[in-house]
DNA sequence: CCAATGTCAGCATAACTGACATCA
DNA sequence: CTGATGTCAGTTGTGCTGACATTG
């Protein structure tokens, strides 16, 4: 359709394509209100507890950032804080019960969304989509981050 | 690299590899302080001039939302508001000469990026990217309704 | 002392809904 | 009258910097 589009305009809509269902289906089939933001840091949970700044690093925002979607992850009861018993100045962000439910969720939805993908573009348009994603851009021009 | 991780994450880290380069490259090039969410606008300007309502069908969001991003790139003398002459109740956002410079900046470093990409992935890797996101997605809502 | 972590305050940006006057 | 457009007000979300106490 759009051939004269720029990569970053047709990469964003991917993006969204995937999102949008996403917030959907997770905020009508299990009654929450996760938002964008929350979803991206959902993906990088673990039951055994990861770091707020663990988590910050991973999806690449500043600590104070993290620290706002998990209070709002927190009192829609998916995660809660418990200290880390290996570190008193860590705490771990803890999937509860509800938040696993949640995850496996998403996993579902993403399942569901890549195989309804196929079924409209190919498996092999999908494949070669992901091969190139997957693949290491390195930096784009960026003059080593000072961030941290 | 990350092999494992959902599509929806990879584009969107794809997105960001793109918007970041060309942010800083503009603002820092050209002296301006565009941000992410104008320069969407800008890859949709056109010298003859566009409706603000135009615009936010382009790039889905309201109109709200647009006559806010307008109005920032306004006054950085990127683009001026004049009225329709076919439509006395519609205005066209035109860029200024100023902001045309700006526009093919933008196009300079999109190409500079691609060719870019491609040295680092490959030219059939780029290629096939392209061609799977200009692809038809269609719609990604309704995935496999649970009864209701 | 130094560095990492979580926390809080303040600020800027983005996009939404609702409402409304204007005009085709 | 109806609907599209631009505008303004209010609200929510997101993320940043700066600052600070705690802890390793």
């Amino acid at each position: 359709m759009d051939e004269d589009q720029n990569l970053a305009r047709l990469l964003l809509d991917g993006f969204r394509w995937f999102d949008e269902a996403l917030l959907a289906a997770l905020n009508e089939r299990h009654d929450t209100r996760i938002t964008s933001s929350q979803s991206l840091l959902f993906a990088d949970l673990s039951q055994h507890g990861v770091r707020q700044a663990d988590l910050a690093r991973s999806i690449g925002v500043s600590r104070q950032a993290v620290y706002e979607l998990v209070r709002g992850l927190e009192q829609q009861g998916l995660v809660k804080v418990t200290p880390d018993p290996t570190s008193g100045r860590s705490k771990l962000v803890v999937p509860t019960k509800r938040g696993v439910e949640s995850m496996q969720l998403a996993k579902e939805v993403f399942v569901g969304l890549e195989a309804e993908l196929r079924s409209r573009i190919g498996d092999m348009s999908v494949d070669r989509l992901r091969a190139a994603l997957a693949e290491d851009w390195g930096e784009s021009r960026r003059s080593s981050d000072p961030a941290s």
